[in-house]
DNA sequence: TTGACATGCAAGTCGCGGCTTGCCTATTGT
DNA sequence: ACAATAGGCAAGCCGCGACTTGCATGTCAA
């Protein structure tokens, strides 16, 4: 799921999706061509979004021959949630560096 | 720095300061192998705190021989907006498969 | 000062991830 | 039926990242 998010092209399908949801996968490799300047193959994007399913992320319903994904922020909210909430509750108590 | 947390190790540290902030390399070292089980050496530790205070997520400060490791979360709230706020404004339109 | 402690640096190994290449399947339009 | 379109599968290449190994540096206590 991290893994997922930290490659930059994951992460720029992820946009490109919020910004039109349940896109093609030739549509999304069109769109990160020309809009975001990508030059990557079909297959590439494949694997991409294959990963970004597997994390929970993306959903893709078949319709005939297409295929449309959309994103699934739902994963997200927790995971975030783990470190930022729990970072307001105790702030900073230095450790007791008393060896061991 | 999403590649920062794409390490499940690398996790476990920002847990570990989450709920002890301000901790030594050893300090972090004996806590990942007591209480998560974590066999990894010192070494590796210090490398995955290099890459997280490279992604801005953990902040060190020296003193003496010592240097404590404070989390820093700032860098983490903007990034998920980026698709959690958003993704609420406009829900799901159908894309158009008109080819391209 | 000397030794134990806490950390830093650098080169090397090794597996995994991203990309390509090549071919295959399925659906649709004419 | 046939071609074009949308997508899938699998093997291989290659670079990067995680970890190790070995040694060096700096700091404190006795």
């Amino acid at each position: 799921m991290f893994k997922a998010l930290a490659d930059g092209t994951r992460r720029t399908i992820l946009d490109e999706l919020t910004e039109q949801n349940g896109q093609t996968l030739f549509e999304i490799c069109a769109r990160l061509a020309t809009k975001h300047g990508l030059a990557s193959s079909r297959q590439a994007i494949s694997q991409h979004l294959d990963a970004l399913e597997a994390a929970g992320l993306v959903r893709a319903s078949r319709e005939g021959r297409y295929k449309f994904h959309h994103i699934d922020t739902a994963p997200l909210e927790p995971i975030v949630e783990r470190w930022l909430r729990k970072g307001r509750e105790h702030e900073d108590q230095p450790a007791q560096h008393d060896g061991r």
